[in-house]
DNA sequence: GTGCAAGTTGAAGTTCACTTCAACTCAAGG
DNA sequence: CCTTGAGTTGAAGTGAACTTCAACTTGCAC
């Protein structure tokens, strides 16, 4: 068994055969075809379909992940060292949307819970004021790369 | 001031007015009338719109917000008590999704560096193999909650 | 009191990420 | 061979979360 059909495929990386063609139709990932145009996918696609999925829980839409998945080779199968390349880069944008994550959660009850949400100058929400003069709203909160 | 207009509310909350005329449509938050059917806004709705893109962010739907939202106060301002409440709550939800994004960034290297993304019976995807006949894909990475 | 920015409505449009459908073809077991 | 389950296509549909539009009304500054 060299290659995949689209539905074991589907079965091994747990996305569904009709998400697998719109995937290809986007550019996102790539298959051969049999004489008889069937889709064949080899072992290594899997890997690209499990980056993005991941990629997706981090809140990554599928534009920027085939912008990511661009940088792999096109014309051999993707190394150890290739992935762990695209891996590095991704560690961090996982990092940061962790960092805002655990920075809402510390924040969470501190200012929701005290109400200063709705104050303009919360020291939690603008740490040290830097912001008062770029529009309102719970900007380095939820928008930390500001 | 006791109130706000829709476009003060929408400045001061950073988010635009046709998205909070959809979230009083959908049940989210709630807003007086002027003489002139104008909307008017209590301070106090900038906390449920700051709670409402908090929890956005970590991913939860505007159904499931809606329904969290419903466990406030109908018939008078929340309290710092109520807030707290349900903050904490919703602190349990995001402690998850960090561990989540924690396992993620453990694994990204680890797991798909390696390549075992592609093999079914992967030691990081699939820790003691309880889940072999549970079906394909990488379980329990992307779903710990099975 | 008038001008005009800001507000109102319902309906329709948009983007993303898919899924569903209908009509058809392929491939593998008996 | 033939049946049958799996695969193919383009087009249309879905649901979430908004935005845009057109036609109209309000409210504040001058």
């Amino acid at each position: 068994m060299e290659t995949l059909t689209i539905g074991d495929f589907a079965a091994r990386s747990g996305v569904a055969p009709s998400a697998l063609r719109y995937y290809e139709r986007e550019g996102l990932i790539r298959s051969t075809r049999t004489a008889g145009n069937q889709r064949r996918y080899e072992r290594a696609e899997l890997r690209r379909v499990a980056f993005i999925r991941i990629a997706q829980q981090v809140g990554v839409s599928l534009d920027e992940i085939r912008a990511a998945l661009a940088d792999l080779p096109e014309n051999r199968t993707p190394t150890r060292a290739d992935w762990a390349h695209l891996s590095d880069r991704w560690r961090h944008r996982l990092e940061e949307k962790i960092a805002l994550m655990q920075r809402l959660r510390d924040d969470l009850s501190g200012c929701i819970g005290c109400g200063c949400l709705s104050l303009h100058r919360c020291k939690l929400i603008n740490p040290d004021d830097r912001l008062a003069e770029e529009g309102p709203g719970p900007r380095i909160l939820l928008n930390p790369a500001d």
